[in-house]
DNA sequence: AAAAAAG
């Protein structure tokens, strides 16, 4: 989770400007001709080197623009779809500093690490250089816990009412002098009590580890696209959202640590969560993906720890002396689908704990045990865990829940399904975690289909439920296109997109199956592309490694399963590939929300055949609220699958209906029946209804995509 | 029938 504030407003149309989709045509799209499957041409050039963009100019992108544009409307092709997109997918050369430039990032000078843009020099806290700031600043802070901690759990604080003790002076810090500015001279509590029992302080700076914690880059961010979001929020005395980090009370150290990290507003969900969070109440939220989560809950959560202090917890281990050690008991529990977005979370936590007493720990499969006891046997706080090695722990005796205040579920959906849902009993209700009422719960998603919001409230109590956007959209900020492309031209076409982006962009492939996964990195392997892959059967060291070359950008090309589907923020994610498309739509979401986070763009780029008639009439509605072209065999097969078969719902059965792929191609393979709602496109279209206009006429012009109708050599799932 | 998550 990354995010940075930018002052600047700007339109979806500039900001592509800043992205890698804007440069002119290059060497991708000037010629026009015979489309030439990229394995039936010059196979040389991919043998030496790099192959990317040495193809002789393949028209993808303009086949694809012209189906695209043929919309009667035009503002799509004079927006950011039509020539940005097309001519950005070509080739990339230095667009996104112009871009910037453009769009009035020009302070920003080289882009996305350049910190010329925020405050140079983060007052007292950056640098470590002003200890009396810092201890200033402390006593300020216990200032605020005389007339505000104290009241803490006291139930109808408002926030406007803390602002009243002394905190307000935070809102305009977002200078040097601020830090330093509040009474030197007060230091009673900071100084003589020394008191391990307060945790509200700040410990001293670290050169080292701020660098390693907070040096990462951060992409820029606009917000104010999701200003008018509408948002929901239902439950009893909601508390009021927050426009700025300073409207709520966090102390000095979050807010030291939200200047290091450059978070310089809170994203909507961060609005509305905070507050709610730190009025102590649990909450069911959910928020589209790249928007701030994973911060909506650890700035209120650990600045609450820091405020009440290790409490009972600390006693127990105190009163079990030495011994003490081989059990802990984390305070605040996250647990997380996969074991890469547990490292991730937990690396979000070691940000907002820095300089305080908070030690966060994280355990998961797959790595090895022994290391991640001995982490732990050092303090644990705050704990971040996938669900089967949290249970290995728990039934070693190396952790108790018996203190756990705090609770998050992350993709809280996906953590009570079927395959998670046991274990979550488990962990939760099975064992000493303090039941809900005492605990609090917090979940979070950007999907969470009612039937699994209905089950999530066994975890529980009086809690609020907080919708940024509709539950289950997707960001605006990811341009979605879905082609039709039959399983045997996948590749071909694959390449020809890949051949299109821009080197410097990272493009994840999702595949369904891990075998896929291995076979298709294997493909473009030994096509001479730079790839790597992730999928549940690979070593954990190799997983992580993986994701580390693609984070890097040694290997811009990932192809991945479901394991990568939730979650990962991985800035400079410009294009997500459904390879396969997933059967259900949440998984789609959280797909293609690899991209676009944060106020940045994205592209999605989905494979749609017959396979996936399951998702059509989810899919379309999902397109049609994020406002993104709709090809019209889309809405045709929706509506033929609509009054093919009574609605179902979104039901469970994703994959009955007894409406196979071979009815489907029956009742509409001729064309008739799919009377394109546009007309005077038929033209050698045919038998490419898939392609839609302009794309399958000219894939289908050299006979390649003729055999359209064939059916793949396998079966459903590849076997 | 798949992926994920303990080993």
């Amino acid at each position: 989770m990354s995010h940075v504030a930018v002052e600047n407003v700007l339109s979806l149309d500039q900001q592509f400007a800043g992205l890698d989709l804007n440069s002119a045509d290059a060497h991708g799209a000037g010629i026009k001709g015979r489309y030439i499957p990229p394995h039936l041409r010059n196979k040389e050039a991919s043998r030496h080197g790099y192959p990317r963009c040495q193809y002789p100019a393949v028209d993808v992108y303009k086949g694809y623009g012209d189906w695209w544009s043929q919309r009667n409307d035009s503002n799509f092709d004079s927006g950011h779809g039509g020539n940005g997109y097309i001519n950005g997918m070509n080739d990339d050369h230095d667009s996104r500093m112009n871009g910037y430039d453009r769009s009035g990032y020009g302070s920003r000078g080289s882009g996305r690490s350049d910190r010329g843009f925020y405050d140079k020099d983060n007052s007292g806290w950056n640098s470590g250089r002003d200890k009396d700031a810092y201890s200033s600043f402390g006593s300020r802070g216990d200032r605020g816990k005389g007339s505000l901690f104290n009241e803490r759990g006291s139930g109808s604080r408002r926030t406007d009412d803390r602002r009243q003790d002394g905190f307000d002076g935070m809102g305009n810090r977002s200078d040097k002098s601020g830090f330093g500015r509040f009474d030197r001279g007060n230091s009673r509590w900071s100084d003589d009590r020394n008191d391990e029992d307060d945790w509200s302080k700040p410990l001293a700076p670290n050169d080292r580890v701020e660098q390693e914690l907070f040096s990462g880059s951060n992409t820029g961010i606009n917000f104010e696209k999701y200003d008018d979001i509408p948002v929901e929020a239902t439950g009893s005395n909601c508390p009021p959202h927050i426009e700025s980090f300073h409207d709520v009370t966090m102390g000095e150290i979050i807010m030291g640590n939200i200047q290091l990290t450059r978070y310089t507003r809170p994203t909507p969900v961060q609005k509305h969560a905070i507050p709610i969070i730190i009025e102590k109440r649990d909450l069911m939220a959910c928020a589209q993906t790249g928007s701030g989560k994973t911060a909506a809950f650890l700035l209120p959560i650990l600045s609450q720890i820091y405020a009440d202090g290790p409490g009972d917890a600390m006693k127990h281990l105190q009163e079990n002396g030495r011994y003490g050690r081989r059990k802990q008991f984390p305070l605040s529990l996250v647990l997380a689908p996969t074991r890469e977005l547990a490292v991730q979370i937990y690396e979000e936590a070691r940000k907002f704990a820095y300089r305080s007493r908070v030690r966060p720990c994280v355990v998961y499969g797959g790595a090895d045990i022994g290391q991640q006891i001995r982490d732990l046997e050092r303090g644990c706080h705050l704990l971040v865990a996938t669900p089967g090695r949290l249970v290995d722990m728990m039934e070693r005796g190396k952790i108790g829940l018996d203190f756990c205040k705090y609770l998050v579920l992350d993709e809280a959906d996906r953590m009570l399904d079927m395959g998670f849902e046991p274990q979550i009993r488990r962990i939760v209700e099975q064992d000493t975690m303090p039941p809900k009422g005492v605990r609090q719960t917090m979940m979070f998603s950007a999907t969470f289909p009612k039937e699994i919001q209905i089950l999530a409230r066994d975890f529980l109590d009086e809690y609020i439920f907080l919708a940024v956007g509709r539950v289950g959209s997707t960001s605006e900020n990811i341009t979605q296109k879905v082609v039709w492309v039959e399983e045997m031209d996948k590749r071909s076409f694959l390449l020809d997109l890949l051949n299109a982006t821009g080197k410097d962009s990272l493009t994840l492939v999702f595949v369904e199956t891990k075998k896929g996964a291995d076979a298709l990195e294997d493909f473009l392997y030994h096509e001479g592309y730079a790839c790597t892959s992730i999928h549940g059967d690979r070593s954990q060291r190799d997983r992580e490694e993986a994701l580390h070359q693609f984070r890097s950008g040694k290997s811009p090309i990932l192809v991945a399963t479901a394991v990568a589907a939730r979650g990962l923020d991985i800035s400079n994610v410009k294009h997500v590939i459904n390879f396969d498309l997933p059967s259900d739509i949440e998984e789609y979401v959280h797909r293609i929300g690899r991209t676009g986070r944060v106020g940045n763009l994205g592209l999605a780029t989905s494979f749609f055949n017959e396979k996936n008639i399951n998702i059509t009439k989810d899919l379309l509605d999902l397109l049609v609220e994020a406002k993104q072209e709709v090809p019209s065999w889309l809405e045709n097969m929706a509506y033929e699958q609509h009054h093919k078969s009574s609605s179902r719902g979104r039901s469970k059965s994703r994959f009955s209906g007894g409406f196979g792929a071979k009815d489907y191609r029956q009742s509409s393979g001729a064309g008739s029946s799919f009377g394109s709602s546009r007309g005077g496109r038929s033209s050698g279209h045919g038998g490419s209804r898939g392609f839609g206009g302009g794309y399958g006429g000219f894939y289908n012009s050299d006979g390649y995509g003729g055999n359209y109708g064939g059916s793949s050599q396998v079966d459903w799932w590849g076997n």
